[in-house]
DNA sequence: GCCAACGTTGGC
DNA sequence: GCCAACGTTGGC
């Protein structure tokens, strides 16, 4: 069974209009240096998994829209590129340190999915992403929190 | 711009 | 292994 997740990213370095315009609506999701989620990403997001794409430090924050898993964990090669962002010298192609999946745009929502919508919402208002200092990237969401976003991006 | 939360680093 | 210093995230 379909698992679903939430994944942060600030629209001034990946927004979910850079997901729409990119080839077939797909993109690989590099860049995850934190071992809490790379181990979510590495073992745990499958093929098939929805995504809540999330805008991080933005205005307005909140649910941009869904995306779906395409490609499951492979190793994250921007850290061995010693002129990119993401290089990470501990990290190799014998022994990967981090690792990125690929998703597919699924919905824009109409209207972005705010903090304070969520906050009002009886399911949405456990969500991981409104705890104070949650600072992972790539978050656990439940089938209900899933369908009660769903719902609020339609109402 | 501020700062709380929290992960990482490095000296011991 | 402890913990202080430091860096980053990200909401406000």
């Amino acid at each position: 069974m379909a698992a679903y997740w939430l994944f942060k990213s600030e629209p001034q370095v990946f927004s979910i209009h850079d997901l729409h315009k990119a080839p077939g609506k797909k993109t690989s999701w590099e860049g995850i240096r934190n071992y809490q989620a790379r181990n979510y990403l590495r073992d745990t997001v499958r093929k098939g998994d929805g995504v809540l794409f999330y805008h991080s430090n933005a205005d307005p924050m909140g649910i941009v829209g869904t995306a779906q898993v395409v490609k499951e964990a492979y190793p994250d090669h921007f850290a061995w590129d010693p002129s990119h962002r993401y290089h990470d010298p501990d990290s190799s192609p014998d022994k990967p340190t981090w690792f990125m999946v690929d998703i597919r745009l699924q919905t824009t929502f109409p209207r972005i999915i705010t903090r304070d919508m969520l906050a009002a919402d009886p399911v949405c208002s456990g969500m991981l992403v409104l705890k104070r200092g949650s600072r992972l990237s790539i978050q656990p969401v439940t089938e209900a929190e899933w369908l009660a976003v769903q719902r609020l991006a339609e109402s």
